[in-house]
DNA sequence: ACCTGAACACCGTTCAAGT
DNA sequence: ACCTGAACACCGTTCAAGT
């Protein structure tokens, strides 16, 4: 993906002029099964995304999974870049947003933030894989951003430091949703559980000569299944990085 | 990438057993400009994809670097996933280790060491894509991942506390690396310096009606450079972190 | 032991043509 | 306006054959 032609770079969807008069009538035209529109393509493809991984995602099998020829999908769709920005805005639309008339503590509707963005990513492994590479600049996403920069804008930090802070948090519920995503994946292809797949990894590295078995890494289970201590990791860090950007503050 | 072919899970180069006969003389033979062997071909690999980036880095075009049939390179490596993963633990070798002899603060070598690992990330963009793709289980970065452990023990943090704070930190560096590569490769494919490309999305962001400028992402240089906020949001993100889990203990 | 040539089973996408 | 068929320019990789 991503400008394999060197010769013109692609833009953004976003950054696109709405192409107007492609596949714009899907819906008055009535929803009968054989009718495609953007708005079906791009629900197949976070179907399909979803049901095979983003590997064996191609449009070729997404127009068949469409009952039309590949080239079909061209014509409501401009390229493969295109259809993944669309397909990761759309999911981007299922992250549940607090209600900021609730009147909860400010660091509480952060905290419920970050955690329904890993819910949602972690639903759609391709999807974070996608976050990485585009612009993310979609409508629903934009949404969400503007919800996150509501809830900060409640913080008693400075107008100036609001920026950083939500960058801060949010580049590290990326990275932990990343790697969690990956070894749900990595456990899933090898069929097993990834506490499975960690343990037998671990078990492997540690027959290795090159690490004299450091500790860490693993051996830290006690009662506790690796998804329990995967998700108070997450609380945790997450506390550590308010709680720090909050020291010194009046409130 | 990632075992297209769905039937054999592909299994990590560093948990694979060697093929000790295949590749291993390259060294003794001397190294006549003509051989092969593996360590010339991870090294043109990771040239290849530093220069041209991670989407125009085929097999194909690696052999003709090589000035040989592709298939050549496939008596030394066992497919292109397993290059990668060589790849980036050689790149991974390039990162700066802090002298655990200097006696300095835990604190300081693990900041140093965070910058570090995002120097290198950011030297070679595609490294950090990859990284988010394979087990990063080999030597270099075994070695890396065993100094930063050494680092951790000697902070006063109970032990059982460590890996998490260890992988919080880098989860983080992880996630603000991943972005701050992506807006560089955006900006150099785009043939504008990542400042100049940031203000143009922002600026066709700001025209949408969808967020009615929110305020935030942008307008917030006052005499310094993207880069120099780069840099300040990184160690500040990672001072809040550090305080954050330091915070309530002894020391 | 090492390297090649030809081929296979794919990709995304262009382009001209159909209805 | 919408969809198709054939083709192009690629991929990674297998397999049998050369030296």
């Amino acid at each position: 993906m991503a400008a394999k032609r060197a010769s013109q770079p692609r833009r953004s969807v976003w950054l696109t002029p709405e192409p107007t008069t492609r596949g714009r009538r899907g819906a008055e035209r009535g929803s009968g099964a054989g009718h495609l529109d953007r708005e079906k393509i791009i629900a197949t493809a976070v179907r399909l995304l979803d049901e095979q991984g983003d590997a064996k995602f191609t449009m070729r099998a997404l127009a068949t999974e469409l009952d039309v020829t590949p080239m079909s999908v061209y014509w409501y769709i401009a390229n493969k870049d295109d259809l993944m920005e669309l397909a990761l805005d759309a999911v981007a639309g299922e992250i549940e947003l607090p209600d900021p008339a609730a009147g909860r503590d400010w660091r509480e509707d952060l905290r419920s933030l970050a955690l329904a963005w890993r819910r949602t990513m972690v639903a759609h492994p391709w999807a974070i894989r996608s976050y990485g590479e585009y612009l993310n600049i979609g409508p629903q996403s934009m949404q969400f951003s503007a919800c996150a920069q509501a809830v900060i804008a409640r913080s008693p930090l400075p107008e100036a430091e609001r920026p950083a802070a939500l960058s801060a948090v949010f580049q590290y519920v990326y990275g932990f949703t990343s790697m969690e995503s990956r070894w749900l994946e990595y456990g899933k292809e090898a069929g097993r559980t990834a506490d499975e797949f960690l343990e037998e990894v671990a078990g492997s590295i540690a027959q290795s000569p090159e690490i004299a078995a450091g500790g860490g890494l693993m051996e830290r289970h006690s009662g506790h299944s690796l998804g329990e201590m995967r998700d108070r990791d997450f609380d945790r860090a997450l506390d550590w990085l308010i709680a720090g950007m909050c020291a010194g503050l009046s409130d």
